[in-house]
RNA sequence: GCUCGUGUGGUGUAGUUCGGUCCAUCAUGUCGCCCUCUCGAGGCGACGACCCGGGUUCAAAUCCCGGCACGAGCACCA
């Protein structure tokens, strides 16, 4: 070991004064940019609200942008009226929330549905200029030739044959899978995937936005990668599951003489207990009445958990933290949630709220000394919040959990030490007399009939208490004491008040 | 099958570019303790990892070669 460190000393001094090593924070440098001049994109499919996956993209991007003072480009890539429709509502509840995650409005809002003539122009040049034609193979004919590296025939067609069948498809000549145009490759790429790639293809399913006026539409790869030339993008962060498109479109800048921007990639990744994040795959199991709508409690979407109460902090957070890793992850929802307690605990009120609640008569013994009746508990332990919860003088009527009253010697939270023996009290002593366990109670008198909803994959499973009932409003979340954070849902005329469970 | 990508504790993540106190960072988790009054909060502590096999080197998580495992793409979806 000395020996090493005396030949340290001689030839790398350095290393022998290293620090102890620190976790990075943030996000790593962005490649090949210029502050101030950096353009990013989030292009999701308004098939659909956002779900927790997408909000991945809002908050990379929308960090990347921040940190180098750049700007995103909010996108609809809508150009799908058949597989994955647009759903008309989507379009301003995306933008909405995408602005709650970020914190900020998207700098650039632009539909692809808007922006069609743009893109069957440039699929014309595309033409014109040689390295796009109109293909009418069938598909499965185009691919068995495609994997033996070997041309299709439209492949030859001149021009101006490419440009009258491009007409006709557009005017709506040619039906559905009848015609395609393609972008020119080497066809003895070894990735089969890249080989005379589709741009563009027929849909006469009507679009929700713009209805039946065009017949041709462009496909992601080809419409996404001349908007973000248009746009002046220069990073693209997107999922590896789209390295491909990366290639294709690279091939598609090198025809028309353009640099493709910066990519960088994120790994798959899988919340354990939702599994991944098909948009169409929710969207079916609502109509199917499988679920409430968009924001069901059970659900992974955005409006969903944003309902339940978690912060949009957290999920940057969470986010952030993960990074840009090109490792396909599975994420236990506890991780997020725990986020979510540390980001919103300080200023979240405490209540009692009792389960299984039993009633307790208190006795006061002549014996007893100084006693006070009087109770008032602080809204939040730290104090991070000012103020008391005033419940006044306690009279003789209690509620304890029933698994507490078990315990026998026991502290009532905030009151007194306590013996409950057939369901009576005895007050010991306001002040702390030993280590008993401290159980959280209620007066009779602000204690108000309250249900607990907790999603589970089968349902939702209803808890019944009483709540404290003091200073409650409808929507604020509160940490019940020794049960976990909830939000008050409703505060019903009659009839218990309605919480709904966030997490522990 | 072809193509591409990824392998650091239970789960994530830092460190890998340019080999060196790296007996490896931080968070979460699990367990334990504490709490000036929540045993699902908070505080403190413990546990726990470089995919495998070779090679280069005084020195390898880091470089080279070969395996293996896992994931994704191969749609006229995004």
């Amino acid at each position: 070991m000395d020996a090493v460190r005396k030949l340290l000393e001689e030839t790398n001094p350095e290393a022998l004064h290293r620090e102890k090593q620190q976790k990075r924070v943030g996000l790593p440098e962005l490649p090949n940019s210029i502050k101030g001049e950096v353009t990013l994109r989030f292009a999701p499919n308004p098939n659909g609200p956002l779900s927790l996956g997408h909000s991945r993209g809002v908050v990379i991007n929308s960090e990347l942008a921040k940190i180098n003072g750049g700007r995103v480009v909010l996108r609809f890539d809508d150009t799908d009226t058949k597989v994955k429709p647009p759903e008309p509502t989507a379009y301003s509840q995306i933008e909405e929330e995408y602005e709650w995650i970020s914190g900020k409005k998207a700098d650039v809002v632009i539909r692809a549905s808007d922006r069609m003539p743009i893109y069957l122009e440039y699929a014309e040049k595309m033409i014109y200029e040689g390295f796009g034609y109109t293909c009418r193979c069938t598909a499965q004919n185009f691919k068995k030739l495609r994997d033996n590296m070997e041309e299709c025939p439209c492949r030859e067609n001149d021009v101006s044959l490419n440009l009258e069948l491009f007409e006709s498809m557009k005017s709506g000549g040619i039906p559905e899978g009848g015609a395609v145009i393609r972008v020119k490759t080497s066809l003895d790429l070894p990735n089969p995937a890249l080989r005379d790639w589709p741009a563009l293809r027929i849909q006469h399913t009507p679009h929700p936005m713009v209805g039946e006026k065009y017949k041709v539409w462009p496909l992601l790869d080809f419409q996404s990668a001349i908007e973000d030339r248009l746009q002046g993008v220069t990073h693209i962060v997107r999922g590896k599951d789209l390295m491909d498109s990366t290639r294709k479109q690279t091939i598609l800048y090198g025809h028309f003489g353009w640099n493709y921007p910066e990519t960088l990639y994120w790994g798959r990744v899988k919340l354990l207990e939702f599994g991944g994040f098909s948009t169409s795959g929710m969207r079916m199991e609502i109509s199917e009445g499988k679920y409430s709508g968009w924001d069901d409690p059970r659900l992974p979407t955005i409006s969903a958990i944003r309902k339940r109460g978690f912060s949009s902090q957290a999920i940057r957070e969470f986010w952030l933290e993960l990074g840009l890793t090109q490792k396909d992850i599975s994420i236990p929802m506890q991780s997020i949630e725990a986020k979510n307690s540390s980001t919103i605990d300080s200023f979240t009120e405490r209540r009692s709220f009792v389960r299984s609640p039993d009633e307790v008569i208190i006795e006061i013994p002549d014996t007893i000394g100084d006693y006070v009746a009087e109770v008032s508990i602080p809204k939040h332990p730290d104090g991070t919040i000012p103020g008391m919860r005033e419940w006044g003088a306690v009279s003789e009527k209690i509620f304890v959990e029933k698994d507490d009253i078990g315990i026998v010697d026991i502290r009532l939270k905030g009151f007194a030490d306590v013996k409950i023996l057939d369901g009576v009290a005895v007050v010991i002593s306001n002040e702390r007399t030993d280590r008993r366990a401290i159980a959280h109670w209620l007066p009779v008198e602000i204690s108000r009939e309250a249900v607990l909803e907790i999603p589970q994959a089968d349902g939702i499973q209803k808890v019944s208490g009483v709540i404290e009932d003091y200073e409650l409003v409808e929507g604020m979340i509160v940490q019940l004491e020794r049960v976990g954070f909830a939000r008050i849902k409703k505060i019903p005329n009659n009839g218990p008040i309605m919480m709904s469970w966030l997490h522990g």
